[in-house]
DNA sequence: CGTTCGATTGATGTCAGTCAACCCGAGTGG
DNA sequence: CCACTCGGGTTGACTGACATCAATCGAACG
């Protein structure tokens, strides 16, 4: 399953992944030969909870899901990775199982480090620790606010932070209003707030009832009043 | 509000601490030298959300609670650190506000090294870049659990849960059963879970009556059967 | 001994889950 | 090119669990 794809070189891959930005030249040569790409499908499992990884991997393109499934049995999704991001860091330094499953939302190039490339990488070169000191900060914030969000009762209100979060992240501004592309189905929305894809239903027709935002079809959003949505969070 | 309790001397701090626990006897003094003292009664504040904080805060002895506010004004406790935890780490290497507001617990002995030293530090020694990591993919980890759990709709199971994971960092075994001395009252569990503080002590007497629990006063609770806690989360 | 704060218990209301029917667009095959 | 199927999405009716409101209890403290 190596790459093939012509456009995600090796330089390219390297480049573009944050942990790596501030080396040198040189440096990022070096690491660049340490790296295997892959690709996968839409629908494909990278990897599943329990599963002995080998490799730090990095999203080169494409979006995938990270999820647990909860004690009642329902999928609780915890992150959408997308270009740049990395997974398997929780077993870089302790030899631990992963904690969650990934699938693939749409065709997704990878690149992967051994484990003890990786090790021996943020040993000699400090600065990709920082780096990494500095990513898991982020992914931390971000299931912070996660959790905080989850503790919110109130659906309406769920939705529409995960409006917001997805302007902030996937917001592409236009005259017609902010648009966004979804990353996930509704039932996807659905299992990343923590509510039937039902709700999500109503709860997205009433926004769209209250002209806060326009519905093209089920993969597309576009913000025609962001501001309703940040009061209706008071 | 110099430390003076006499017990926390600070070669004892340092050594507590598991991010400086593989430096050799002359770091461990070098870092020593660094860290300033101080102490908290129960109930004050050590910081709130979108304070700007200058130093690494290092709980040396106690405990405190780490929350936010949901949409809906009710506080959603995201941590409950203890000895040997640190706190502000996400503005170490960014220039970001608190995430958080921090509350003592119970009469709490912390240590503080100003952000430039462990810049500095962290650079010097990627040992303790290497334990800063670690700690934070458990910190992740923990948190990834807390968004599981939170998507579970049935609050029962939240409890359960929550019993469960006191039983790992709080449990004392003894002959009765495992003794808990609770982190939290009522409401701080409540807040934690997010459920009100009525769901809680209605939950913990059903498990008192089914014998699985006993409950002594509001501070201690006893597990007298906790394959039942398990098996009730499938 | 009285006050206070937290915990418990009970009664009631509400919102989101569940169940079910239906819709719609994409893909398939005749 | 149309008929059919299939999966995801929407909508409606109903229900149940948890929140809310309220009263009472009880332990801790001065």
């Amino acid at each position: 399953m190596a790459c093939n794809c012509g456009k995600c070189g090796h330089e390219i891959c390297t480049y573009r992944v944050p942990i790596f930005s501030n080396l040198s030249s040189e440096e990022m040569i070096e690491v660049t030969k340490l790296i295997v790409h892959k690709n996968y499908e839409k629908g494909e499992n990278i990897f599943l909870e329990q599963n002995e990884l080998d490799s730090l991997i990095i999203i080169n393109k494409g979006k995938v899901k990270a999820y647990k499934y909860t004690a009642e049995g329902k999928e609780q999704i915890l992150y959408i990775f997308s270009q740049g991001d990395f997974l398997g860091e929780n077993n870089l330094l302790k030899n631990t199982k992963a904690s969650y499953n990934v699938e693939v939302l749409e065709k997704t190039y990878i690149c992967t480090i051994k484990k003890e490339d990786f090790q021996k990488l943020i040993i000699e070169k400090p600065k990709i620790a920082l780096k990494v000191i500095e990513e898991l900060s982020r992914r931390i914030e971000r299931l912070e606010n996660s959790v905080q969000n989850m503790g919110t009762k109130n659906s309406e209100i769920r939705v529409n932070l995960v409006l917001l979060e997805f302007i902030e992240r996937y917001g592409i501004h236009s005259n017609e209003g902010i648009v966004i592309n979804l990353p996930l189905s509704r039932e996807g929305i659905a299992n990343y707030i923590g509510v039937t894809r039902e709700t999500v239903s109503r709860k997205l027709s009433l926004l769209y009832d209250e002209e806060i935002i326009d519905i093209i079809g089920n993969k597309k959003i576009i913000i025609l009043n962001k501001e309703a949505l940040e009061d209706s969070i008071k």
